[in-house]
DNA sequence: ATCTTTATCCCGTAAAAAGGGTATTTTAAT
DNA sequence: ATTAAAATACCCTTTTTACGGGATAAAGAT
C-alpha cells in the first residue's frame, strides 16, 4: 500500500525538507505542496492526498481551521500538525480540530515515518516532547468571552478603564468588572503579568 | 570555485530542505549542520566553510551572539541570518553583529542561491519583505540598560515594586525610577501596554 | 421552565502605578 | 582627567488598579 502525502507549510525550505526526507520511501508518495490554506483547499479539489502534513501558522488562516475544513470535506483524510517548539501551546487546539498528529520542525525522518505509520494505522501520533503537555492539566485552558476578549485586547493597547468604557460605550464599572475577572480567569496578580501570560497562551497574537 | 557551506538550525527539516535545495548545485559543497551553537562553534574547530547559513534562534543562544562568535574568530567566513517571517525585528539586530545577509525561511532556491552569490561577491543581501523594514527609521530601536531588562521581567511576572525591590536588593523607589525609564523607552502608557510592546519588539520572549 | 453564563452596573477601601521633580554614586567612554 | 551614562535613592500628588462585596437583566443551555 502506497501512502499519497501532501505538505502544507509557508516554508518553502521545509516542503522541500521534508520531499527530501522522504522520497528514498517508496512507501511514500508526494502529491504536492501548498503555502496557504486557501492553496490547499484549491489543491484537494483534484488530489486526494492519504495524509497531509500541516503546519499550524499559514498566512492566511491558522492550522485548526484548515484542518477543520478539511476534516469535514475529506473525513477520511488524516491530518498531523506541524510547528516549531515555542508554539506547544497549540497542540491541543491543534488535536480538538481533528488532527491525527502531532510533530516538531525538528524531528528526523525515523520520527516522521513513525508519525505517519501511526496516524495511517489508525492511531494518534504525538511528539514525545509535546505528548507531556497533555498530561499537565493544571494548565488548563482559558476560555474568555467575546467581551473579555475585546478588553483584553484593549488593555494590552494601554487604555484605562474608562477609556475602554468610552470606546465600548460601557461604564466604567463595567469594564471593572470584565478587568477583574480577567484577572481570575488568567490567574494574574495584576495587568502586566496578565498581558504575559496572554501572550504565552495564544490568548493575545504578537502580529496583529 | 566551489563554494563550501554550513546550516546551523534546530529544525531538521529545514536543514535537509536547504540541503536538497543546494546538491544540485556542483559551484557549493554542504558541509555539513549543527542544531544549536555550541555544536556549530565546535564544528568550526575543524570544518571551514566559506558562507554559514544561520538560524537566528537557536536553543542555547540566539543568532546574534553566534553570529558576533563566529566572525570574531573567523572574519573571513560569510553569515546569512535565516528566520521566519514574524520575526522581522531581529535583521537590524542581525546585521549589527555582522551578518552579510538575510533571507526568509520561505525562499525558494533562485532567492538562496542569489543571496549566496551576491554575499560571496562581498556585498549585503536581504530579502526583499525584510530590506523594507530598514527604510522605516521611525520605529528605531529601544535600547535597555541590564538593569533595565532584568526589572522588565520582574514586572512582566506581576510582581509589584517593593517586591522587585527585594527581590534586587534595592529600594523601591530605585525601581520606580526605573519604571520611570522603561515606560518612556518603551513609550507605553502603562504597565501592560509596556509588556505588550516588550513582546512585539521581542525584548521579551515568549519562550523564557 | 429552570439554571447558568454573560454582560451590565454600583459602592467602598487600600494598594500600586503614573508623573513630576531632584540628587548622589558608580561605571563606562573619550 | 573629564564627561556622559547608568544605577541608585528620595519626595510629592494624582490617577488607576486591585480587591471586597452585591445586584439585575438578557441570552443560552438543558
Amino acid at each position: 500500500m502506497k501512502y499519497r502525502y501532501f505538505i502544507v507549510d509557508d516554508h518553502f525550505m521545509v516542503v522541500e525538507g521534508i520531499r527530501a526526507l522522504l522520497q528514498s520511501e517508496n512507501s511514500l508518495e508526494f502529491m504536492g505542496s501548498a503555502r496557504n490554506a486557501a492553496f490547499c483547499m484549491a489543491e484537494l479539489l483534484s488530489k486526494r492526498p492519504d495524509i497531509i502534513l500541516m503546519d499550524i501558522n499559514l498566512p492566511d488562516k491558522s492550522g485548526f481551521e484548515l484542518c477543520k475544513e478539511v476534516k469535514l470535506k475529506y473525513p477520511g483524510t488524516k491530518v498531523i500538525g506541524l510547528s516549531t517548539f515555542n508554539q506547544q501551546s497549540f497542540v491541543k487546539k491543534m488535536l480538538e480540530s481533528g488532527a491525527d498528529g502531532y510533530i516538531l520542525k525538528s524531528a528526523d525522518k525515523k520520527e516522521i515515518l513513525k508519525a505517519i505509520e501511526m496516524v495511517m494505522r489508525g492511531q494518534i501520533y504525538l511528539d514525545a516532547d509535546v505528548s507531556g503537555l497533555l498530561r499537565h492539566p493544571e494548565d488548563r485552558e482559558i476560555i474568555l468571552t467575546k467581551r473579555e476578549k475585546e478588553i483584553l485586547v484593549l488593555i494590552a493597547e494601554g487604555l484605562t478603564n474608562s477609556e475602554i468604557a468610552d470606546r465600548l460605550f460601557l461604564g466604567s464599572s463595567t469594564v471593572d468588572t470584565h478587568r477583574k475577572h480577567l484577572l481570575l480567569k488568567i490567574g494574574a496578580r495584576n495587568s502586566a503579568e496578565m498581558i504575559k501570560i496572554a501572550f504565552q497562551k495564544n490568548l493575545l497574537l504578537l502580529d496583529s
